[in-house]
RNA sequence: GGUGAUGUAGCUCAGUCGGUUAGAGCGGAGGAUUCAUAACCCUCAGGUCGGCAGUUCGAUUCUGCCCAUCACCA
């Protein structure tokens, strides 16, 4: 039976930049979907690769908010960043597109109206804690206090990071809202709720479908087993996001949404390709669907999604794959030890397809945790992939150009090796390891075939051969028998080294490699182009200049979720208040920065509506700043020394229009005024020429 | 605290549906070689298979307890 295939990796959360947590996720979803399109149309006819940025919640309102720019132009920015990351690591998607987007609505909207046709939206009255000062119910993590057990001061309001306590924010001792500092009041406010419970038994049985880990099923049965609580899936405004049909005011939390955003991407994938959708999506739908999900997200996949896609009148995922966390060197991801690396600044020092070696290396379809271990990480590419591999290439490919005018001559099919891969290839045992998302067991599967190239070159020494007359034709074999045992290896490597793979076949001179079932020398005369390096050996100095790089001794920022994804989880990661999380600070000591660096500081014309003295200060200057469509921002600048307040009112200047907020001792400060300063004197404020307007972007 | 996972050579990991000498790669030691970006090839390293107890003729592999690490507790 041909197949037909969609896959997913889980929605990157608009929040924050892509890291090398998140990489391990999309690295393994893209080997895996790399491999079933080598496969040939008998087996696989389709398998479309498919994800989006997940754009909704309150932390990217508030995000935004502090930044001066709407939620819009937030995600758009943080869309263009992933994708830009996603492309540097070679991750092949079909379709990359975003939750807040009109399929989207339309099938979240579909999918709550069915499930309260079908009786399974409840409405419930629930008490929450209000910010009076912004307006707003405060999502658990942007409520702090004191822990109720242990009394540690400032900490958030679902668990205590001192004593590791679970609690209800309302139990915090002293609560304080994260985002204005005022104190929260209870407020009850009518909500939706999902009645899983009632889903139960349907999911008892989906968890037995064979869909899911033996680890992540057992995983489940304890959560049946604690007995299904219903779902929370509204939120009342201001929240970014959709609104509930017929509930003026009430937004579907982000989870909901969040999942709905694999059909919308496959939607927005069908209409480009002129695909069937409902061929994909229809209830008992003869086609698969896989989710390559975090462990930290199973709750998410294994029990609201399946529900919600089962009792909306859809098909339920064939197999949802759960993997394990990052850790660098058997710790944490961490700002403060330079290993919370950003996918940009990885690109910044090294080859993509080191890490994609790696991680394959490493992953076994488990949920077990993959520690990348820096050390090891250089020793295993160097010697695997370089000294052993490549190497294959390197050391038979000139004998061919010199010798043979760069054509090949016959197979040796005598050689003990070609029994070996002849055998490899017929037993199948790495195609199986592959689709099982076993790449470790692949990859030692194919180092062990290379091994048994690099021993037949060895055996058969070309380079004495090559100084023998009379021996050509055996030179001519061994050589061309190596380059073909090379070929092959490129082959089974090709789903993890995809460029590499492509510069292979450029190099051999052949067609696309794909996943064929009979082995089959290359041609005799076949004509070969000369080798030319493949592949550098990883310089451990460029490690050490990245992990500096990302080095953040400052911000004692919380190290979070290595694997942080989606709203609900970066509520946990993100900081709340000052400081946009994820961005590293610009190399230290290095003399330039990137210009995505200098990006990041978004600079505007601010007209200076007002200016007047701060009592108790000696340096500062209160401004009102106009910028235009952003409003106005109130900045204390140390400016005082320089400028009376009267001489300042109505002019332009320059200001940094997303630095985090700073509490001061007169007040919160939102921005920065830019001025000049030296030996010479100063401060002198900037000043753009005629014709700027406030609000403009300075770049 | 509850639950789950993990704990095998210096490092990163296989493996054992219980059974004579527990494996690989890397690192390290020695040798060989020079085709190959000092790569490759051969040999070696002798690790109480986390600890304790139990089941068994026999356990690293099963059971229980303990310790350590990690994760989850919606």
């Amino acid at each position: 039976m041909t197949r037909k295939i969609l896959v997913t990796s889980a929605l990157p959360y608009a929040n924050g930049s892509i890291h090398l947590g998140h990489l391990v996720e999309y690295i393994q979803t893209d080997i895996w979907v790399r491999f079933q399109k080598m496969l040939p149309k008998e087996k696989v006819a389709e398998c479309w690769y498919v994800c989006a940025d997940d754009t909704h919640g309150t932390p990217i309102m508030l995000r935004a908010e502090r930044e001066g720019v709407t939620p819009e132009v937030l995600i758009d920015r943080m869309a263009w960043e992933h994708r830009r990351d996603f492309d540097g690591f070679l991750i092949g998607f079909d379709s990359y597109y975003s939750t807040n987007s009109p399929e989207n609505r339309e099938f979240a909207s579909l999918i709550y109206q069915r499930l309260k046709a079908a009786g399974l939206i409840e409405p419930r009255v629930i008490e929450q804690f209000y910010d009076p000062e912004k307006a707003m119910f405060l999502p658990d993590r942007f409520i702090k206090g004191t822990c109720p057990k242990c009394g540690a001061r400032d900490q958030y309001g679902d668990s205590c990071e001192a004593c590791g306590a679970t609690y209800a924010p309302t139990d915090l001792v002293d609560p304080y809202s994260a985002v204005s500092g005022a104190k929260p009041v209870r407020r009850a406010s009518e909500h939706y709720f999902f009645r899983l419970g009632e889903c139960a038994d349907f999911l008892k049985d989906w968890t037995r479908s064979g869909a899911l880990q033996p680890e992540a099923a057992n995983k489940l049965d304890e959560w049946f087993s604690a007995g299904l609580s219903d779902w929370d899936i509204s939120r009342d405004a201001p929240y970014f996001g959709f609104e509930i049909p017929d509930a003026p005011g009430k937004y579907f939390y982000v989870w909901l949404d969040a999942p709905v955003g694999y059909m919308a991407s496959f939607a927005h994938l069908a209409k480009e390709k002129g695909l069937d959708f409902d061929e994909y999506w229809k209830k008992d739908s003869a086609t698969e669907l896989y989710h390559f999900i975090g462990k930290d997200i199973l709750y998410f996949h294994a029990l609201f999604w399946p529900a919600m896609l089962a009792f909306s009148g859809h098909r339920t995922p064939t197999g949802v794959f759960a993997h394990g966390f990052l850790t660098v060197d058997g710790q944490k991801m961490s700002k403060s030890r330079g290993t919370f690396i950003t996918a940009e600044s990885y690109l910044r020092h090294l080859d993509p397809e080191w890490l994609r070696y790696y991680y394959a290396a490493k992953l076994n379809g488990s949920m077990e945790d993959v520690d990348l271990s820096l050390e090891d990480f250089a020793a295993r590419v160097n010697s695997d992939l370089v000294g052993k591999y490549i190497n294959i290439a390197s050391r038979c490919a000139g004998f061919i150009t010199k010798h043979f005018g760069g054509k090949l001559g016959t197979f040796d099919h005598a050689a003990a090796v070609r029994v070996e891969f002849e055998s490899a290839s017929k037993s199948g045992g790495i195609a199986l390891a592959y689709e099982e998302r076993d790449y470790g067991r692949a990859l030692r599967e194919i180092m062990r075939l290379a091994d048994s190239a690099n021993q037949y070159i060895a055996e058969k020494k070309p380079w004495e051969l090559a100084k023998q007359a009379g021996r050509e034709a055996e030179l001519h074999a061994v050589c061309t028998t190596a380059l073909t045992l090379f070929r092959d290896l490129t082959l089974y490597l090709k789903p993890v080294l995809p460029r590499l793979a492509e510069q292979i076949e450029g190099f051999l001179n052949i067609p696309p490699l794909v996943w064929a079932d009979v082995w089959t020398p290359l041609p005799v005369g076949h004509a070969i182009n000369p080798y030319q390096h493949l592949m550098t050996r990883v310089d451990a100095k460029k490690i050490e200049a990245m992990v500096e790089e990302n080095r953040q001794s400052l911000a004692p920022a919380p190290d979070a979720h290595s694997q942080a994804r989606h709203a609900e989880h970066q509520q946990h990661a993100a900081t709340p208040s000052p400081g946009p999380a994820g961005h590293p600070l610009p190399p230290a000591g290095e003399g330039t920065i990137a210009l995505d660096d200098f990006a990041k500081v978004e600079l505007r014309i601010a007209r200076i509506a007002n200016a007047e003295h701060v009592e108790g200060a000696d340096k500062l200057l209160r401004l009102t700043l106009d910028v235009g469509p952003l409003g106005t921002r109130t900045v204390f600048a140390g400016i005082k020394s320089a400028y009376a307040p009267e001489r300042l009112v109505g002019r332009l200047t320059v200001m940094v229009a997303n630095l985090a907020p700073r509490k001061m001792k007169f007040g919160l400060s939102e921005g920065m005024v830019l001025a000049a300063s030296g030996d010479q004197g100063g401060p002198f404020l900037l000043a753009p020429d005629d014709g700027a307007e406030p609000g403009m972007r300075v770049k």
